[in-house]
DNA sequence: TTTCGTGATGTAAGCGCTTTCATGCGATTG
DNA sequence: CAATCGCATGAAAGCGCTTACATCACGAAA
């Protein structure tokens, strides 16, 4: 149905290798016997078989990215940044998502092998170790994201730090009766590790948090978890685990009569767009999806070709915008 | 370095096709044949080549998605209700965005095809028939989204009826003296279908906009714009070819001191998540992109094993929130 | 002049699977 | 009881490409 190498090797009058070399090292091959087959592959409008080419070459230039979903604006901007960094025409990118099931992440980082994919972008350090031990032994390359670990290859930048940073300047402005409003920890590292972090810097202080809560992510989810955090009326702060999360939160305050920040800080994590939406703008921790998803492509693209390559620690940042002060001063007890 | 089919048909004291059977047509073996087999494929840690069977079967189960991006929200949105309608295990989702520049649409058309996409999703009719025509040729199934029309297979919405509702709203509220803040149109049937449908509606009612900006995508973008359609201090209402452009409208209205919507008017399209969390939250058209995806995943598999299937029209809706009142009585003339 | 070396090109052997067609066997039918 | 059919299975021919190896021509070195 379609042209072939032999057919394009006959027109150009040369050999199918020849025809191969063009397209996959032509400078091995002279540039007048390029030309013709050049010539030969345009006139027959050839394009090489894509599952012959695989199969002879032990290679598809696909990626996989399994990410827990791209309703959330943090992976869907870091799967666009990393789709970008990978080099035109070389690459593809498979994506999958498994909404916060591990079982399903499992399932999808099989699905992704399966499918010929030449190494992985995956998300967080978290999950069973038998499935390190299958990609190890398939000899598929991957790189972690949205977090940092030394026992595998990873782009991604420190939850902890992050959290600690911002608790820090809550704290600084005087709060002492705060609420963590986190995201499900369950097999989610990173929003372990952002409850976790805060956890200790407030016990290295001599504190805990008055009230946790831990929802699945969502507007609404943070709105409703908020409004049960205040319920408790020692609050000061309300420390989020995402932006998502806290902008529900700011909605639920406006809807609640309670000023932000006067009568209650609120801070979030990710720095999404949304977080300069909201009225007031949220103070937030800045994370780098763009710049994490291209040094996650490139890191990766090393493992591919050269097996091996350095992990990369991005810096998180604080961003200060109009959602934090200090505590209302007719709470000060 | 991995086990093959022989090694499964030899230590399962069967022939290769019988274990191709097992594997593609379990009903055609004999359930004690089948479960020697499943049980060597077991103890080998068997999992067929990708390449070898997209070569011998002509199908790779890999369907194509090209996107403008994937930093749009709504975009994000519709690729992950597409995934997950997608037959878990039968295909996996290739995914490409090119920014909204044509000719790199084209490009990345042509990666997926020649990456042995079974299908496509595409956004919008707007293309070089050159395109279709050498998808035709080429035989690969495509199902356009995010629009609709005759010319090709779709699962999509009207973008024209979406914007000439919302107007009409505008204009049974009073307001006379609209401006418009549309995306880019070239190249973008869906901006311009939503620019162009509310000119009509005007042009019917015997107005026109006061004035119209056509600028990219982004919330910065957005608020400039705005910040420049309102130095005409007539206009009462803007209406907004999306939520991004609204929701930065917005945020210079907010800067401006102008309030809303006693001072004026800002409606947006698409519902996204953004839309709900402004302050007032917006006044928008509701897209059902969630919805789409899925019909767009169950439309193009019929196309690919059927090769015929059904296009669908999902409708849009007003969504009434906060941004839309009368004109201020102060600007009567 | 002879001998190598070098680089371009050709030859042909797979890569691992699917699928068509043939085979054989037990059951059904007249 | 012979003829026929249905079904599970096997044999083997590719699918279209890459690549190790062989070959050949030509110029440099001896």
């Amino acid at each position: 149905m379609h042209a072939t190498v032999d057919d394009v090797a006959a027109l150009a009058g040369v050999s199918t290798a020849t025809v191969s070399r063009c397209l996959n090292a032509p400078d091995r091959v002279l540039p007048a016997t390029r030309k013709k087959v050049m010539e030969a592959i345009r006139t027959l409008n050839y394009s090489p078989n894509f599952g012959a080419r695989a199969l002879a070459s032990r290679r598809t230039g696909i990626i996989g990215a399994v990410v827990p979903t791209l309703e959330n604006a943090v992976f869907a901007h870091g799967i666009d940044a990393f789709e970008h960094a990978l080099p035109e025409g070389k690459f593809a990118l498979l994506v999958a998502s498994y909404g916060y099931d591990p079982q399903r992440e499992r399932e999808q980082i099989e699905a992704l092998v399966a499918r010929g994919a030449d190494g992985l972008l995956l998300v967080g350090f978290d999950r069973d170790p038998a499935i390190y031990e299958w990609l190890a032994i398939r000899k598929v390359p991957y790189v972690l994201a949205w977090a940092c670990g030394d026992a595998h290859p990873y782009a991604g930048f420190d939850n902890v730090a992050g959290i600690v940073a911002m608790v820090r300047l809550v704290l600084d402005l005087g709060h002492r009766n705060i609420s963590m409003l986190s995201g499900l920890t369950a097999g989610n590292d990173r929003a372990r590790n952002r409850l976790e972090g805060a956890r200790a810097l407030l016990a290295e202080k001599g504190l805990s948090f008055r009230g946790v809560a831990e929802v699945p992510y969502g507007l609404e989810n943070g709105a409703r978890a908020f409004a049960e955090l205040m319920a408790d009326r020692a609050v000061t702060a309300v420390v989020c685990g995402n932006d998502v999360l806290a902008a529900g939160a700011l909605r639920a305050a406006h809807r609640m009569g309670l000023r932000v920040p006067e009568d209650v800080t609120i801070t979030g994590f990710d720095d999404i767009d949304i977080a300069s939406i909201t009225f007031p703008e949220l103070t937030t921790v800045r994370v780098p999806h763009k710049r994490m998803g291209q040094e996650a492509a490139t890191l990766l693209q090393h493992l591919i070709d050269r097996k091996s390559g350095q992990s990369i620690l991005l810096p998180t940042k604080i961003v200060a915008r109009g959602t934090h002060a200090p505590p209302p001063s007719y709470k000060n007890v």
